[in-house]
RNA sequence: GGGUGCUUAGCUCAGCGGUAGAGCACCUCCCUUACAAGGAGGUGGUCACAGGUUCGAUCCCUGUAGCACCCA
């Protein structure tokens, strides 16, 4: 149709019909990788902006959770580079001590029927690595898929030998401060995995259990106490009660006997026993609970241990060798038949403690482990964040942190594990002990502790492990403190306050200005995802059927801080079709001889000054939005602006200037080229690989070597008000003449004779040849009769000939309901403007807005009583 | 049991002192040479419930109900 359009007659084929994202990303990622698009420099110049990423679990596989952080990440950091920051986005993975274990062990086990102990530590360490390797393949081909813009030479492992020295530089030099120690505690103890977890890694459920209520001692001595836990009465080392509770004072000092063990043990007062609670009697174990171990401790009771590393009873007597759950029942069933079951409370609704990773039941247990002490590191966490130092966003979140670093107890960092990161500790044959830095040796005879570390001892370094430390390098010179810590809020305690904590602690400063928290994803029902329930969507097959970008965009539209979302494949359906959209948009411009060569035209016309001064106000939008995180709010700035203002209008409105041809359609061209450059630039984050692309295109650089990637990030240049006035004008007495049409069924494409009025009032005086042009308005000639009157304004009306009868009932229903709608708006107004205490206490600003009001709906009232007479 | 948060259009969510917004869905029309993965037009809500504060409450306060999550 234009002459462009048969200049580039290539293009059907550059750019095909319906955009193919599969073919398109696989190639733009290699060739980003290759170009070093993603590469940080730590010697320039440039303000850095550094990410790292929370490491994944390097045997798991990215999920939705996972994209939608990552997508946050990149979009941040892409957008960083494009505004001239020496922008780095760090990937790595860590080695997720307990569930790698349990992932090899399981395997080993399937394929060969060994267990690691057939094996032998080398050898089974051995196996993880290379278990490692396959694993990390995955996860690292998943991040490629789904677009991350990571510095790949910079990718980092937890086990890796950097990080293994800082682990070890951080725990002897916490040890040396006294920070780290080795005391007996009850700890959780997981008998399947067989390690100590520390308290984060225990998820509390409500189970089904049972109360027992049970008598120790007899007639006048005897005393009733309940438990969940009856096989723990084998280790019961005293009854304790409230010291002020009547009941049972008679008793202090006295003793009971313990079944089966022939034991005698004292009933002692305790201020911490609730009367309200059962009895108000309660039985103590100190080896197998926290509250228990506390008494005893009070009181110096003994602390009995009655199962092995497995759960299995160890007492002796009649339940040895009895797993804890068959030992709950048989000693049930024996007091029973001792008579001395008073109650029993079935089922009984209680939280009880599982493995995070296995859903074992967890047991507490008396054992020896190593400790991080944390009070002091868990207020300087504190301060950071206090002091303004680090800011969380959003603020309301700050809650939700301080509750956990100013409630912490004390971290238990050893695991009874093979895979990790081995405690530097080296025991001396007359009980000495030593910590060995990293290039020590320990003396001749002494052995290494067999425990590892929590990996979260390793992942708390990683904002500053992974740029050497404990090196000084030229990176932690450059990117430490990094700039923001992205991730889900139910991670605040595993990474935000452990990450603060040792970089406090090791740095002197937090490793984070910022820390944004983002929701979580959830179903269709709301349900947290998750592998075990099944219904989890696997990024990697949206990817698949529509694209990364439209993951990423799907993602990142509906992330509203600390707020969580709901995903389904739908959803992914729908920003595919605006990638699709957009892609066709651009090929129509391109189609259309859009250009970005030369200087933007000084001379605008109406429609070039409207649109410019959206393309302004929607950068100045999109970039106080992404100052505040606010992804979902910047992404619908951006959907509107390109869907409204530039698909549905812009390009609507210069298709018929382009026809018109001469100069006017040149500067078109030129503004059309430059609104696309800008559209693609603001939209390169979210969505890199359509944009890049089309922008190549566009710009005809690719041969070049350029890229978007590293194209400069819009500037607003300013609104024009009068444009954007005359505009609103224009469209609305557009949609009043497509609305007429379509209420009186006639096609919008046929002429209809019409006179329009006020156009000069709007600013629209030289736009009516063009304004007819548009809604196919012929001239009022001769014979010119109007059925219908338009008021589409106070100032706009459009008379309109349709050649014989209109309906006039579609068209009354009409205006009878704006008729009731302007009413009802001046009854409110009315009402509010006859209250003395409204005027005389609301602001001016507000009473003026209602005048206003008024004044609107009365002249509304009048124009449509006015078309209703003429109706008539 | 303690705590936090949520309840706004059919769905997913914004708004948070001056009488309601978006996307999708839905209804009508249209295969108009950028796009049917599309276009044009339109319908739809006593802002969970009950009190209170205020000239005025979806927005603030109290209580109730339901849901979610965290901690014991």
């Amino acid at each position: 149709m234009t002459d462009a359009a048969q200049q580039t007659p290539d293009l059907e084929t550059q750019l095909p019909k319906t955009y193919a994202p599969v073919e398109v990303e696989a190639r733009r990622y290699a060739k980003w990788v290759a170009d070093g698009r993603f590469k940080a420099d730590d010697d320039s110049d440039r303000e850095p902006y550094a990410i790292v990423i929370p490491p994944p679990n390097v045997t798991g596989q990215l999920h939705l959770g996972h994209a939608l952080d990552h997508t946050l990440i990149d979009t941040l950091v892409r957008r960083e580079r494009m505004r001239g920051k020496e922008a780095l986005f760090l990937p790595g993975t860590d080695h997720a001590g307990i569930s790698t274990q349990n992932v090899v062990e399981r395997q080993l086990a399937d394929k060969e029927g060994l267990s690691r102990h057939d094996l032998g530590r080398e050898a089974f360490v051995g196996k993880v690595w290379e278990w490692k390797d396959v694993y990390h393949e995955r996860i690292t081909s998943q991040m490629k898929k789904i677009g991350d813009g990571v510095d790949w030479d910079r990718e980092r492992f937890t086990l890796d030998d950097g990080l293994s020295s800082a682990v070890q530089t951080m725990f002897k030099r916490m040890y040396d401060d006294g920070m780290i120690y080795r005391a007996e505690r009850i700890i959780n103890w997981c008998p399947r995995c067989m390690t100590a977890l520390s308290d984060i890694e225990v998820e509390h459920q409500d189970d089904a259990g049972e109360l027992v209520s049970m008598r120790y001692g007899e007639g006048e001595a005897s005393i009733v106490v309940a438990t969940t836990r009856l096989e723990t009465m084998l280790g019961d080392t005293a009854v304790a009660v409230h010291p002020d509770d009547e009941r049972y004072a008679h008793l202090l000092g006295t003793t009971v006997e313990v079944p089966f063990t022939g034991r005698r043990i004292p009933v002692v007062a305790d201020a911490h026993v609730d009367p309200e609670f059962g009895t108000g009697a309660v039985k103590v174990t100190p080896a197998h609970d926290p509250n228990d171990f506390a008494i005893g401790q009070r009181h110096g009771l003994e602390s009995i241990l009655i199962m092995d590393e497995r759960g299995v009873i160890t007492a002796h007597g009649p339940f040895e060798g009895l797993d804890r759950f068959e030992a709950r029942s048989a000693i049930a069933a024996a007091l029973r038949a001792e008579g001395r079951i008073v109650a029993e409370q079935r089922p009984y609704m209680h939280a009880v403690g599982h493995c995070e990773r296995c859903d074992t039941t967890v047991e507490p247990r008396l054992s020896k482990q190593w400790f991080v002490k944390v009070e002091r590191l868990a207020k300087s966490a504190g301060d950071a964040v206090r002091s303004g130092e680090t800011r969380i966003h959003p603020p309301e979140m700050e809650k939700r942190f301080f509750s956990w670093v100013d409630n912490l107890l004390d971290w238990c960092i050893s695991r009874q594990l093979w895979w990790g990161h081995r405690i530097p500790i080296w025991y001396g044959p007359n009980g000495e002990e030593v910590c060995v830095g990293p290039g020590e040796t320990a003396p001749e005879g002494y052995v290494q502790d067999p425990d590892v570390l929590d990996t979260w001892f390793s992942s708390g370094l990683w904002p500053f492990s992974t740029f050497g430390w404990p090196e000084d390098t030229k990176a932690l010179e450059k990117f430490y403190p990094t700039a923001v810590l992205v991730t889900g809020w139910d991670i605040i305690f595993f990474w935000v306050v452990r990450m603060m904590m040792f970089g406090t602690y090791a740095m002197g400063r937090a490793p984070f200005g910022e820390v944004f928290l983002h929701g979580l994803i959830r179903d269709k029902h709301g349900k947290k995802m998750s592998k075990s329930s099944g219904n989890g969507i696997d990024p990697l097959e949206v990817v698949d059927r529509y694209g990364a970008d439209a993951l990423r965009f799907m993602l990142a539209r509906d992330a509203n801080p600390g707020a969580d979302s709901i995903a389904s494949i739908e959803l992914a359906e729908l920003s595919r079709n605006f990638c699709n959209k957009l892609w066709n948009g651009t090929r129509f411009a391109l189609m259309s001889g859009a250009t970005v060569e030369g200087d933007l035209p000084t001379d605008l016309s109406l429609i070039d000054r409207w649109v410019l001064s959206r393309l302004s106000a929607t950068i100045t939008s999109v970039d106080a939005l992404f100052e505040q995180y606010e992804f979902a709010k910047a992404m619908d700035a951006l959907y509107h602006f390109a869907k409204d203002d530039v698909f549905d209008w812009y390009l609507e409105l210069t298709k018929p200037v382009l026809a018109a041809g001469g100069q006017r359609a040149e500067d078109t061209r030129r503004v059309i080229g430059h609104v696309f450059d800008q559209l693609l630039r603001l939209l390169h984050p979210v969505i890199p690989f359509v944009t890049e692309e089309l922008w190549l295109t566009l710009n005809g650089t690719e041969a070049a070597g350029g890229s978007l990637t590293v194209a400069a990030w819009p500037t607003a240049a300013g609104t024009d008000a009068e444009a954007e006035r005359a505009v609103a004008a224009l469209q609305h007495l557009v949609t009043e003449v497509r609305r007429f049409r379509s209420d009186q069924d006639l096609k919008q494409s046929l002429p209809l004779p019409a006179r329009l009025t006020g156009l000069a009032a709007v600013g629209l005086a030289d736009e009516e040849p063009f304004i007819r042009g548009l809604v196919k308005l012929a001239p009022a000639g001769e014979g010119f009769a109007p059925t219908a009157d338009l008021a589409v304004s106070d100032e706009v009306s459009v008379a309109l000939d349709t050649s014989g009868s209109i309906d006039v009932d579609a068209e009354r229903a009409r205006l009878d309901k704006a008729l009731k709608a302007a009413e009802k708006e001046l009854e409110g107004a009315v009402k509010k403007l006859g209250n003395e205490a409204f005027l005389a206490k609301a602001p001016d600003a507000v009473v003026d807005k209602i005048k206003a009001r008024k004044a609107t709906a009365e002249a509304d009232i009048a124009r449509v009583t006015a078309q209703l007479d003429r109706l008539a």
